[in-house]
This record gives structure tokens, sequence and C-alpha cells, in this order.
DNA sequence: AAGTATCT
DNA sequence: GTTG
């Protein structure tokens, strides 16, 4: 429960492998948030279901070669969209050269992601605790990219009863996390309503990983 | 009690 | 093995 204050923010180490990089994308904020607005209008934001069948509370869509749903089949990557039958969107350049950047910046030299899953977090949403570990190439990090609203980031362990450090994320805060803490324990606790942040009165979240 | 699937 |  160490909340962590902004002047502390620049460069945080949170596990051998993972790093929280203040900042990291705030100039490019306004450019990303407009190429959220062409993936969704080409992918809709669509809530899925959970494991347990219960509807998540973040609306998502994804970009790139392959997209993140959930569906009968359990959770998994698929290149096209369910909703529209057609390929996800492109993944925006924007996009793809800024998580390259945190990626290298972070110690993953050579990060070129296949999907842009996009995350979108009305106040009283968040995500439970989980590992990410639907894609079948582990040696890549999960690069994540805050915008918007502010969140708490509840980072773990390796296993679900490890301790949590919350983390708070602020609009362009960047998050890499790969090696050894690649299938660390995270979550996302609700977000709390709070007045727009750069017109933006919701969070996004970007997150891209390498499928395969 | 609940819509998964799965890995070295 | 997990979630509410």
């Amino acid at each position: 429960m160490d909340d962590l204050f902004p002047e502390t923010r620049e460069r945080l180490v949170l596990a051998p492998g993972a790093v929280l990089l203040g900042g990291f994308a705030k100039a490019e904020a306004p450019a990303l948030l407009r190429a959220v607005e062409s993936v969704a209008e080409q992918a809709p934001f669509r809530q899925y279901r959970t494991g347990g069948g219960r509807l998540m509370a973040a609306a998502m869509t994804s970009c790139g070669s392959y997209g993140w749903i959930s569906d009968g089949h359990g959770y998994r990557y698929v290149r096209t969209d369910p909703l529209t039958g057609r390929l996800w969107p492109v993944m925006p350049a924007v996009f793809s050269i800024l998580a390259e950047r945190a990626a290298r910046v972070a110690g993953y030299a050579g990060f070129v992601p296949q999907c842009g899953l996009i995350n979108r977090y009305e106040a009283g949403a968040g995500m439970g605790l989980h590992q990410d570990r639907d894609e079948r190439n582990m040696k890549a990090p999960v690069v994540s990219v805050s915008l918007g609203l502010s969140a708490i980031f509840q980072w773990g362990g390796a296993r679900r009863q490890d301790a949590r450090r919350n983390v708070p994320l602020h609009h362009g805060d960047v998050v890499v996390w790969g090696g050894s803490s690649r299938r660390n324990f995270h979550g996302i606790l609700p977000v709390r309503s709070a007045p727009a942040v750069e017109g933006l009165g919701c969070r996004y979240n970007l997150t891209f990983r390498v499928v395969d």
C-alpha cells in the first residue's frame, strides 16, 4: 500500500524486468487519442465476458495483426474482429513507434507489437487481478500506456497471493514488464470519477503485445 | 456457482 | 487452477 508521489515517478523499477516510465507518452497523448478514435471507428468498443460469464467492466477493441477476444472458446487472439468480420484495423504508426521506444528504454530492444489492445474504463470500471498468459510468445514484454483519468495499478508477483503494490498511473504513464516479471499478476482498481483530463472523461489503456 | 483452456 |  505504498503510494508513490509524482516526484519519484520518473523511472521506477517495479520488479526485475518491470519499469514504470512516468509521463513517457505525454507528448504523444493527443496523437494517441486521435488514433484511438480512428481504431474505434473501424472496430467499435465492446464488452466481453469473463471466464465465469460476467460482463467485463472495461470496453475493448484491438488493432494490429491480432486482436484479443473472449468467446465460447476462451480468451484468445484472433486475426479478424468477430463483430465486423473484417481484419482488425492496421496498428497506427504512432502506437507501434511509441511502444518500440518504451520497450527499448525499458531494456527490450526490437519490440514489434502484433496486437494493440485498447481498454476503455469509464468511472467505476476496473479489472481484477490476473496474469497475461494468452500469448504464445512470453519472451516479449507487455507495454502499457495510460491516458485520461488516473487509476491505481495493482502490481503483484508470480503467485496470486504475493504482495501487491498500488501504483498510481496517470495520463501519459507507460509501464513495461517482461523477463521474469512477464507473468506477474496485475490489475486495475475501479477508476474513480474525476474531472476530465485533457478533455478525457474516462481512462484508456493501450497494451501492446507480441502474440506468437 | 460460473460460458474458457492450457502450458513447459 | 479462479472469481464474486
